[in-house]
DNA sequence: ATACTATGTTAAT
DNA sequence: TTAACCTAGTATT
């Protein structure tokens, strides 16, 4: 159950793990027999997250995608004896393994584990909004191209900014979790149609998204809170409005809101953020 | 034992 | 806007 953090972490986890090593792949579950036997035994040759999904490319030209959804997990063991761990009665629907000697990772319940030529991969990258933690690598530019083409989507849009941090398409990798907390931490009401915010507030979002990500990438936890950055606080303590409706705003004490907007829990502070 | 929840996306209505 | 997809953990009976 990732936003954009978790996926860049695994993508981090599969180069170091099986980066340039041959790696086998089954399915103990089944539905995924077909595409591990197109893989499995291949060297990986690199991988890659764009947002929440994951691109691993092996040496035969066949790239996996996977996408966790909602109910997706991985489950690492590394330094173990990868032989008697797999001689083990399997745990629960387990989709994928993907191991080496020393080395198994546990893939279940994602939305989309499937093969794809490189044609195909191209078309998935084409559909995907900018990614706050692929910005402009080379350049280091804060306002460069990712950067627009997040503010160009954001300002000719009259949706409210709390759908468009949710779609892929506009900018990928954030979730729930992120949407809520980013707004909170801009001061802008989630109802503000994209065509009204300031070219200011449009870029200070996407900086935040930026650092946000980046302390999600290092702790594995997504921490909001800026006092609480290098400290391991627990579930209740690591976000401004996430999960606390009707709980007292941690900056004036209005009762956090919620609504349920396309299906999901939107939390918002109305008198911090308007 | 049953119900509900979850950091998601797509297709149907 | 709602349902469907799919799995595990937690809460409630």
């Amino acid at each position: 159950m990732p936003e954009g953090h978790t996926v860049h972490r695994t993508a981090n986890a599969f180069a170091s793990e099986f980066g340039g090593q041959q790696v086998w792949v089954d399915s103990p579950q089944g539905r995924f027999s077909a595409g591990a036997a197109l893989i499995s035994g291949q060297k990986l040759k690199k991988s890659r997250a764009i947002g929440k999904q994951l691109f691993l490319l092996f040496e035969n030209g066949l790239t996996l995608r996977i996408h966790l959804g909602i109910y997706g997990k991985w489950n690492w063991r590394t330094n173990i004896e990868a032989k008697s761990f797999l001689n083990q009665p399997v745990v629960g629907e387990v989709r994928a393994r993907f191991f080496t000697e020393t080395t198994v990772a546990e893939l279940r319940g994602p939305t989309v584990c499937e093969i794809l030529t490189n044609d195909e991969v191209q078309a998935v990258e084409r559909r995907l909004g900018p990614d706050p933690l692929n910005p402009d690598k080379f350049t280091g530019d804060p306002r460069g191209e990712q950067y627009l083409r997040f503010l160009n989507k954001v300002q000719r849009s009259p949706k409210a900014i709390g759908l468009l941090l949710m779609d892929q398409v506009v900018v990928s990798g954030i979730g729930n979790v992120y949407r809520a907390e980013l707004l909170f931490r801009a001061g802008i009401d989630p109802y503000t149609p994209g065509s009204r915010l300031s070219e200011e507030q449009i870029h200070s979002l996407w900086k935040d998204a930026v650092a946000l990500l980046k302390v999600g990438v290092k702790t594995g936890f997504m921490i909001t809170r800026k006092e609480l950055f290098t400290k391991n606080p627990s579930k209740e303590d690591r976000n401004f409005v996430y999960k606390r409706e009707n709980q007292p705003c941690r900056v004036c004490q209005t009762n956090i809101s919620i609504a349920i907007e396309a299906g999901r829990k939107l939390y918002w502070c109305p008198t911090c953020q308007r």
